[in-house]
DNA sequence: GTGCTTGCAAATCGTTTGCAATAGC
DNA sequence: GCTATTGCAAACGATTTGCAAGCAC
């Protein structure tokens, strides 16, 4: 029950839905799923779901700084419930995101000012075509 | 007429639509500007440019590798002339964006493999409040 | 009952597509 | 004339909105 501590932490109400799109994200963490994929994996076994919750979980735990928002793919939004700084690849063939380590010497920088600006997120990305797809042709 | 060599060195035919569109992203690349706003500001004295035209030789310029697509923005998609490595600060509130040089250390990947992928680009984001929008309020 | 959460239907907006018209060599 | 480029209208798909209904304490 994982899920219900993490929403608990974030002083967000443990409703039915949120729960279960906070399960899925947390089992299935290393895919980066979009609103859609989240909605079209827990659809079935949750009939009344409907996008519009879907999103507005993923809004609100966003803004709660509970996952992250990926604008790594310019078709959709991907969520990131790993908050730990690193890395990401983007296969433009296959949309899968990769974590990579942080390579050294980058700092991930939240709450610094950097050239006056305030910054509140750092992301690095690569982007490219990723192993999978190099093997297949 | 740098927009006219810039076209030929990427083997693309200097169209008066592509010439104009060139021209807008060399005078306006601090903006990062979105193919709306580069429709917009040309429009008024090209009437028969459309957007889908803007679209498609934003495409067709990327794929050359001429101009970078940003992703950055979650609304849409950011064009940037500048190819030379550097880092983007965002701003949420006014989603300008601003150039910042590379930190040290970060070495801009293209052409090389990582972890197995094939790398094309390297991109480094951060995201937050701009000394602008700070100072405002 | 009050307030937050959800669901619905519709709208919005960026972007893409298929195809016909056009322009330039 | 041939081929690439453009324009148009329509489609598409992700995301948001306003509002009414539902749920929980």
């Amino acid at each position: 029950m994982k899920s219900l501590s993490f929403l608990l932490n974030f002083n967000m109400k443990p409703s039915h839905q949120r729960l279960a799109i906070m399960e899925y994200l947390l089992d299935h963490c290393c895919s980066h799923p979009t609103a859609t994929q989240i909605y079209n994996a827990l659809s079935p076994s949750m009939p009344t779901l409907t996008r519009t919750t879907v999103y507005k979980t993923l809004k609100l735990l966003a803004d709660h700084k509970a996952i992250l928002m990926l604008t790594i793919d310019e078709d959709s939004t991907r969520f990131d419930v790993d908050n730990s700084p690193h890395a990401h690849f983007f296969c433009k063939r296959c949309t899968h995101i990769y974590d990579l380590p942080l390579p050294p010497g980058i700092k991930y920088v939240e709450g610094q000012k950097m050239n006056g600006h305030e910054v509140a997120e750092t992301h690095l990305y690569y982007k490219g075509t990723c192993r999978e797809c190099l093997a297949k042709k």
